[in-house]
DNA sequence: GCGCTCGGTCGAATCGATTCGATCGCCTCT
DNA sequence: AGAGGCGATCGAATCGATTCGACCGAGCGC
């Protein structure tokens, strides 16, 4: 018999005689040969069915974000039933290191997708473009040529600002993700505003500026993570003048403040309201439930699935962008009357 | 110019002038072509440079595991300098899906790995003894063919019973990881041990037995999740005659029942003493300190690395078992006196 | 001056599957 | 009975890079 009849067997498409079908089986189970090489297959089709996902930095880093997480699941479970995989690819963790990961340069993927799509001269915009390989953004800014996928931060970040004025709340404080690759912790000076340049971080904090809010202070951390919120929020609240209301940019960071500030012995909401961003269950600060700006994460990681299938289905890059909505919880209320 | 000099001038191997490795470079810029096609590039070696690695069950649930993520973490930082990628693989969440991910049958790997290795008669082994894929199973059970690494789970459990002793404890419960793919939650009857079907569960549970104990209670979750945790505390604390110590099989369930004492106005671990297993920093149970049993995390994914790499270089499976320590913090104490 | 050697370049085979067009019977319709 | 049609099978080209052996020219030693 011939090779073609033998992947016709296989492949089920085309026609083929039942018992010849059977006699292809047969002699490969006798060969022990176990299907198609996927090698070939893909090298054929011009498809390797691989997304390479860049997620955050660090893995360490990134898979203790739950938000990551969730979008990433969402994309998995939109990938999967295309018979596509993801390739997990680290970002540029150390900055001694090469700047693009060498997956990135090298491995095979029909397209690659970066999770918190960082900065504006982020050089693996650059390594992508040269390799002519199709790119879905999460969360940063459009580019021509680029899919991108974002949510309403400066929507939801002025509407939660919002909520805090409506509640008498005037001395108001900002928490905020990462400024830039080099990832400072602590306040920020008005002078040094100038080096925000992750997108993300600018946009939420732009939607504090749009309710007309000028924050008393602005706390940059290193990563999305409790510890650095808890970190911030003993900092912030341990001055004499603090502030009745902390708006953070992640959920993460302010149950990090909330427990500082039940550690320094203030109520919440009574002395001091914090609220959040992205929309997470936190057990951990049970009974409270954090007042926050929920994000549709399973569906931003399905939007991404569905830019990625956009883009094998010859079309362009497609843009997107979800709408977030306000949670009010137990963490926020009417600010301390002055004493 | 004939391709094998091109090639020749991308590889760098090969004695090349260079001269022409110029003319070639120059050539394929004015081509805008960007190096080597990945795909033929593998099609020849035989050799795709992709690790598939099935975490755990369903996505979501791994990854909110942090056990899991260092874990992987660790494999990815020993596999990237080895130029080896990580393609992510869904374990069979859904049991009226398929039992297999297509990904796992289909999918270009040179490895396998399967964290939680889990249930004696998985049907991924199967499958990729199938197709012949070489694969390292962590946390299962040694298999012929099949490269192993996991930890002193019994010992370790052993010692931290045998601590639980020491202090005096008599009424010991045990809350465990699943039995087996159905993933119960609730008491265990002692006739339902046979269906204990999860390899990493029965030798932690067999780590109590000894230690010359018989719990009081056996409780199973569905995952190690504080959530699940907290409900076993609630309802192995509610009980009149309630026990003194759990040895929980995580530190996340251990820190679930931490925080369900708590909630019940038990006082760890005057009250109640609970233990945990993995070491990991929760930084929510502060200022508490989780006794457990530290296994060394990262190192396990470099354990792994480096049996998919023994894999690679031709060598048969490999097996490892990584030791754990005691770490004795502030969640246990002496048991309380008899009233 | 002749031949040998070595650095540099080129041809061609190979990895494994897919797929288009061609071929070959056999069945059916007229 | 002859011709047309259709279902099944086969050949051969193709995807793109790697690599072994062959080949060619120049330089060097005798």
């Amino acid at each position: 018999m011939s090779v073609s009849t033998a992947s016709l067997a296989f492949s089920g498409a085309g026609p083929i005689a039942a018992a010849t079908r059977q006699r292809v089986l047969d002699a490969a189970a006798a060969l022990d040969y176990s299907g198609p090489n996927p090698l070939g297959r893909q090298l054929r089709r011009g498809r390797s069915g691989i997304v390479g996902v860049v997620v955050g930095d660090s893995l360490r880093r990134s898979f203790r974000d739950p938000v990551s997480i969730q979008v990433l699941d969402g994309l998995v479970s939109t990938l999967g039933p295309l018979d596509l995989g993801v390739l997990l690819i680290p970002g540029s963790s150390d900055p001694a290191g090469p700047a693009v990961d060498p997956l990135l340069e090298t491995a095979a993927m029909d397209v690659a997708v970066i999770m918190w799509g960082g900065t504006t001269d982020d050089p693996m915009l650059g390594a992508l473009r040269r390799r002519g390989t199709p790119t879905v953004l999460v969360e940063g800014q459009p580019l021509p040529d680029v899919a991108s996928v974002g949510i309403d931060d400066r929507g939801g970040m002025r509407e939660a600002t919002e909520h805090l004025l409506s509640l008498g709340h005037t001395r108001i404080a900002s928490v905020t993700l990462p400024f830039d690759r080099s990832r400072g912790e602590g306040l920020v000076a008005l002078d040094q505003m100038d080096h925000l340049d992750w997108e993300i971080t600018r946009r939420r904090l732009d939607g504090v500026t749009d309710a007309g809010v000028t924050p008393v202070a602005i706390w940059e951390t290193p990563a999305s993570l409790v510890e650095h919120g808890r970190t911030a929020g003993t900092a912030l609240l341990s001055t004499p003048d603090r502030p009745t209301a902390i708006a953070c940019q992640s959920d993460l960071l302010a149950s990090g403040v909330v427990l500082a500030a039940r550690e320094l012995g203030l109520r919440v909401p009574e002395d001091v309201s914090v609220s959040g961003f992205d929309g997470l269950d936190l057990p951990w600060l049970a009974p409270d439930v954090l007042t926050t700006v929920v994000q549709p994460l399973a569906e931003k990681g399905a939007a991404v699935g569905h830019a990625v299938e956009a883009f094998l289905a010859g079309e362009g890059p497609t843009r997107r962008m979800l709408p977030v909505s306000l949670r009010i919880g137990t963490t926020t209320g009417p600010a301390p009357t002055v004493s």
